[in-house]
RNA sequence: GCUGGGAUAGCUCAGAUGGUAGAGCAACUGAUUCGUAAUCAGUAGGUCGGAGGUUCGAAUCCUCUUUCCAGCACCA
C-alpha cells in the first residue's frame, strides 16, 4: 500500500505506508536526514519515527527554523532535567519549556542550586548527550498517568495532569532513566545536541504567580555544533558591551544617585543637550503635523485621579498623596486628565475637531523595587504624550497620519527595522462593543493600506481600548518597546467629554492616546544600545573635537572651533598638554564623529586633517569644505 | 515585592583563615611640544554603602538597613 505525501512547494510523491518522517527525510537526501529536528504532518508537529498512515502534508523543520529550535530546545530541557535528578534525586521537577533564546526547567529544591552546581549538571548533560539515549513516546490515561507522577512523587506534574481534561490523550517521554509528562515532539536521540551551556539561575514562582512558591530555575542553550554556540556566547558579550548603564556612565550622559532616590534621573550637561535636540526636533514635526503644545502641572487633586480611575486601577504604583489646606493631591502618574481638562474648558464644536494636544509630560510611577532598570524602568519619566480627540468620522485619516508619523519619526533616530503589533478587545474591558470594532477595524486599515507587516495580539489591547504598539529591532535581533497608539473608551465617558455636532446635539468625541518616543528617558536607553553609543551625528553633543598636534597650535586649533561653532556644529578643542595620539585615543573612546587634528602642515596649507570615528584618517581637506559637508550631514540627519 | 549574588579612591578592580587598606586609569604639579587609539616623574585622594553587635582588635564574622545586579512577578 502506497500513501502520497505532499511536500510544501506542492510536489507530490507516493511512499510505502507507515513509511516515517525520517524514512522521508533520508528519501530526499541523507544529510537532510541528518539535519532534520522534527516535522509537521498536516500542520501538526510529530517525533521523527513518527509513521504516516494516510496522504499528508509534510514539512521538515531543520535547527534553522523556529519550529526546530522549539523542539530542539524542548528536548535539552528534559536532558537537564534528568541531568539533575541524577545529581539531586530529592528535586522535584516542575516545567521545563524551550524560550526565545534556549530553554529552563523549574524545579523543587530547598537550597537554591550554586554555580559550582550548575557545572556539574552542565558536565553531566554532556555525558548524558554523548549516551545517544532515544527519546521514546507512551501514551496512557489520564488516570495512568496521575497514578504514575503519584507514585513518582511528583507533585507538581500531579498537579498539571489534574488541570487536564479526561478526554486530552496524555504522553510521556523517557529517555534513559528520566520520565516526563510531556506533550512533545521531541528530539530522536540525546546524542543531537552537541554544544550545551547552562546560563544562569533564578527563583521562579510556580505557575508564574507570585503567591504561589518559588521554585529554582536554571536557564541554558543548547546548539547542534559549538560553533554556533560560541556566536551565542559571543553575542551575548556584545549585548553586555552595549549596555547604556555603562555607555552612559563612559559617555556622561546620566546618572542615578541613591541619595535622591531609586529610579530617578540625573540628566548630565551631554545628555540633558541631546535630550533638548531631540525634544526640539520632536516639537517642529508636531506643529507641522497639527499639534498644538500644551503644558500641566506635575501634580493634581485627589477628585480628578478618582475620576480618571487612577486611584481606583493603579493606585499601588501612584506615589503617595501630597496633603495641602486638607486637601489631597497626588503626583501624576499621566497626563490625560489634564488634557482632558484643557479641552473641556470650552465648549468644542465639530468644527474644531481633530483638537491634537501634545506635551512632554514628566510623569511619576512607584514601580516596584525588582522593576527598576537603568533608564528603561524608572519612577520619573517624561513621556512625549499626546492625545488626539476626534470625531467618528476623522478616525481613520487621524490613525494613519499618527501611524505614519511615527514611523517617520522613529527613522530620524536610524532606526530601521521595526516589529507591529496591533491588540484587540480583552476580555475585560470598558466601553461598546461597537466602538472598539470601529476602533480595531480603524487601526487594521491603516496597518493594511500602508501594507505594513504587523503581529494580531487578539485580547491583547488594554482594558480601556485596542492599540497598535510599534518596537524596534537592533543589529542582535533585541526588540525595544516605543510607540503605542493607544485609543481610550474609558475616559472620555468618565469625564464626560462632548462635542457639539452638525445636528446641533452633543456627541462623544473618540480619543487617541499616543507616544511616539514612549517615555523620553527608555528611548534614550534604546538609543544608546541600538547605536552602542554611536550616535548618528545631529544628535551627538560633540560633533567635532579639534585636536592640536602640540600647545603651538592652540590659537589655531581655537579658530577653527569658532568657525565650527558660528556654523552651528558642535565643536570643542583638546587643551591638554599631551601627544596626538592620547588626544585621538580619548576621543575616541567618547565617540566624537569627527576629529580635526591641526599642527604645522595645517597652518601652512589652511587645512584640517580629518580623522572620523571608528574609521581613522581621511586625509586633509579645506576648513570651509568640511563644515559645509558636515551641516549637510547633520541636516539630512545621516 | 520575591529568590539569589554584590557594594572597597572619581572610574575599573585587588585585598586566604579578623591585626587597622592597595594597583591601574582619571585628577593635580612639573618636565616634555610631540603627526593618527595611552610620554615620563611626582603629589593628593578612602570614617571600606549606613546603623548596631561579637572581639583586645572588624573591609573581613553576625543582625538590621539602604542600594545595585540577574531572574521571577509587575509595567496605565
Amino acid at each position: 500500500m502506497e500513501i502520497m505525501i505532499e511536500f510544501p512547494d506542492g510536489s507530490r510523491k507516493a511512499y510505502p505506508k507507515n513509511s516515517t518522517v525520517m524514512d522521508i527525510a533520508e528519501s530526499i537526501s541523507h544529510g537532510l536526514a541528518k539535519e532534520i529536528v522534527t516535522a509537521s504532518i498536516n500542520e501538526k508537529l510529530v517525533d521523527l519515527d513518527h509513521q504516516i498512515k494516510e496522504d499528508a502534508k509534510i514539512k521538515l523543520f531543520k535547527f534553522d527554523s523556529p519550529e526546530g529550535k522549539n523542539v530542539y530546545w524542548h528536548s535539552s530541557a528534559h536532558l537537564m532535567a534528568q541531568a539533575v535528578k541524577q545529581l539531586f534525586p530529592e528535586v522535584k521537577v516542575a516545567i521545563g519549556p524551550a524560550i526565545e533564546n534556549g530553554f529552563y526547567y523549574d524545579f523543587d529544591k530547598e537550597v537554591p542550586f550554586t554555580d559550582a552546581d550548575l557545572e556539574k549538571i552542565e558536565q553531566r548533560m554532556k555525558e548524558l548527550a554523548k549516551q545517544d539515549e532515544k527519546y521514546i513516546r507512551h501514551s496512557i490515561s489520564k488516570a495512568e498517568a496521575i497514578q504514575k507522577f503519584e507514585k513518582m512523587d511528583e507533585n507538581y506534574k500531579v498537579e498539571l495532569l489534574q488541570d487536564m481534561s479526561a478526554d486530552e490523550e496524555i504522553s510521556f517521554y523517557t529517555q534513559g532513566d528520566f520520565v516526563d509528562l510531556c506533550r512533545g515532539p521531541h528530539l530522536p536521540t540525546t546524542s543531537k545536541i552537541k554544544a550545551i551551556k547552562l546560563l544562569k539561575t533564578s527563583g521562579a514562582y510556580w505557575r508564574g504567580d507570585e503567591k504561589n512558591k518559588m521554585l529554582q530555575r536554571i536557564y541554558g542553550i543548547t546548539f547542534p555544533s559549538k560553533k554556533m554556540l560560541k556566536k551565542y556566547l559571543h553575542d551575548l558579550e556584545e549585548a553586555k558591551k552595549r549596555d547604556h548603564r555603562k555607555i552612559g556612565k563612559e559617555l556622561d550622559i546620566y546618572s542615578i544617585s541613591d541619595e535622591i532616590g531609586p529610579g530617578l534621573v540625573l540628566w548630565h550637561p551631554n545628555g540633558a543637550l541631546m535630550r533638548s535636540i531631540i525634544e526640539d526636533y520632536w516639537k517642529k514635526r508636531h506643529f507641522k503635523e497639527g499639534y498644538e503644545l500644551v503644558a500641566t502641572p506635575h501634580i493634581g487633586k485627589a477628585e480628578l485621579w478618582k475620576t480618571s480611575g487612577h486611584l481606583g486601577f493603579y493606585d499601588e504604583s501612584m506615589y503617595s498623596s501630597i496633603d495641602v489646606d486638607e486637601k489631597k493631591y497626588y503626583l501624576k502618574p499621566m497626563n490625560c486628565p489634564f488634557h482632558i481638562a484643557i479641552y473641556q474648558s470650552q465648549k468644542r464644536s465639530y468644527r474644531e475637531l481633530p483638537i491634537k494636544y501634545a506635551e512632554m509630560g514628566t510623569v511619576y510611577r512607584y514601580e516596584k523595587s525588582g522593576a527598576l532598570h537603568g533608564l528603561m524602568r524608572v519612577r520619573g519619566f517624561t513621556q512625549d504624550d499626546a492625545h488626539i480627540i476626534c470625531t467618528p468620522e476623522q478616525l481613520d485619516e487621524e490613525i494613519e497620519k499618527t501611524l505614519l508619523f511615527s514611523l517617520d519619526m522613529l527613522k530620524a533616530f536610524g532606526f530601521e527595522k521595526f516589529e507591529i503589533f496591533l491588540s484587540t478587545m480583552p476580555e475585560k474591558a470598558v466601553g461598546e462593543r461597537d466602538d472598539w470594532e470601529k476602533a480595531s477595524r480603524s487601526l487594521e486599515k491603516a496597518l493594511q493600506k500602508n501594507q505594513i507587516d504587523f503581529e494580531l495580539d487578539e485580547g491583547g489591547g488594554a482594558f480601556y481600548g485596542p492599540k497598535i504598539d510599534i518596537k524596534i529591532k537592533d543589529a542582535l535581533n533585541r526588540s525595544w518597546q516605543c510607540s503605542t497608539i493607544q485609543f481610550d473608551f474609558n475616559l472620555p465617558a468618565r469625564f464626560g467629554m462632548e462635542y457639539i455636532g452638525e445636528d446641533n446635539n452633543s456627541h462623544r468625541p473618540f480619543m487617541v492616546h499616543r507616544a511616539l518616543l514612549g517615555s523620553v528617558e527608555r528611548f534614550f536607553g534604546t538609543l544608546i544600545e541600538y547605536h552602542a553609543g554611536n550616535f548618528p551625528l545631529w544628535l551627538c553633543p560633540v560633533q567635532v573635537k579639534v585636536l592640536p598636534i602640540s600647545d603651538q597650535y592652540l590659537d589655531h586649533a581655537k579658530k577653527i572651533n569658532a568657525s565650527l561653532l558660528a556654523n552651528e556644529i558642535r565643536s570643542k578643542v583638546d587643551l591638554k598638554n599631551e601627544k596626538i595620539g592620547y588626544k585621538i585615543r580619548e576621543a575616541e573612546m567618547m565617540k566624537i564623529p569627527y576629529m580635526f587634528i591641526v599642527g604645522q602642515k595645517e597652518v601652512e596649507a589652511k587645512t584640517v586633517s580629518v580623522r572620523k570615528h571608528q574609521q581613522g584618517d581621511l586625509g586633509s581637506f579645506g576648513l570651509e569644505e568640511m563644515i559645509a559637508r558636515i551641516k549637510k550631514q547633520i541636516e539630512n540627519k545621516v
